[in-house]
DNA sequence: CTTAGTACCATTGACGCCCATAAATTCCCA
DNA sequence: TGGGAATTTATGGGCGTCAATGGTACTAAG
């Protein structure tokens, strides 16, 4: 049986570190010091690499108590994607300003490390610990506790919404075998 | 040997530039040692390998005590898949806490295995053994017991929902008879 | 001079990577 | 068709490397 060994000859073949990741996956809890100072995850820091980024984008999340992080060149293609006009909508108008404005450009230290600002520490309710989130084309950086939290409460919402269907499912069927 | 061989000409197929296997398919148990490693069963490496990965991607599944694993390319296709908004919908939000974040991709060793991340042993509730199910698709690591018990609960609740049937139809065939 | 911010070095513990082994299956040839 | 050789799989263990983290020196600004 000639399969091709999947040990060493792939990463002879110049795959090393596994599959060039693309996307944030994973969650990751790091530590915080007194300066500030997180490291990001190493698998994070090789999507980055990739596209030849030595740093993290950071901005407060629009959506909760934490803060959302990304490639340079994602802010940069909503800059572009936004329309350009004289007069922006509401809309437009709060994402440049709760995004661009307050977003920052974080590069990484020797360690791959990144200091986070005061005030993003205070918008995050970040402490001793960050827990780095992944979330596809982004990743958030949570206070572990509240990340937990709201992860528990999507889950049981998740878990809700499939005992509907099946409920649905089984009032359909038996509809049907009544009719018969 | 407790290693569920399939045929050989599947293998065969997969070797000649043929159309090689492209699901997960059989259920194959494996050890899982003190470092929490665990071997993915060649036939499942092979799924993957035609699409030259060098890893699974795992996840706690939504429908039970167990891990879920596929190659990186379909999560990616997900992420792809997903508007990129600033904001994005809750129940887009969901899918990126409940799938992405909680998404892990584990290479294989030299000898085609994969370390389970502490979190997914807890989850699966894994101590020696792991049981790989082949569901198309995807597969599940489940803890062989509990598998086992689940399988039989499946099997009983399809043959009442038969014999249910069965019963449905003769009431409803009788009173077909009798209105002739 | 003090303080904040930044860049650079140093440690260590985990884990990635490799080797080795044994069982078992497939292949090949008599 | 049968038996032996060669792969291949699954698994155990050791070692080296890198990631995570702590600390220090340097620069600049108040």
């Amino acid at each position: 049986m000639h399969y091709v060994r999947l040990g060493s000859d792939i990463f002879l073949a110049g795959l090393r570190g596994g599959p060039a990741m693309k996307s944030f996956i994973g969650t990751f809890v790091n530590k915080i010091d007194a300066k500030g100072r997180i490291s990001v995850p190493a698998p994070f820091r090789a999507v980055l690499q990739t596209k030849s980024l030595s740093g993290v984008t950071c901005y407060p999340a629009l959506t909760g108590p934490c803060i959302e992080g990304c490639g340079l060149d994602r802010i940069e293609a909503m800059v572009e994607t936004l329309p350009d006009d004289p007069i922006p909508s509401v809309d437009e108008d709060a994402i440049a300003h709760l995004i661009f404005a307050s977003a920052r450009d974080l590069p990484f230290d020797g360690g791959g490390r990144i200091v986070l600002p005061a005030d993003f520490l205070k918008k995050a309710d970040l402490t001793d610990q960050g827990a780095f989130v992944g979330k596809g084309r982004t990743f958030q950086i949570w206070n572990p506790t509240a990340l937990e939290a709201v992860q528990a409460e999507m889950f049981n919402r998740a878990m809700e919404e499939r005992a509907a269907q099946v409920k649905e499912k089984a009032i359909g069927s038996k509809a049907r075998t009544e009719a018969v």
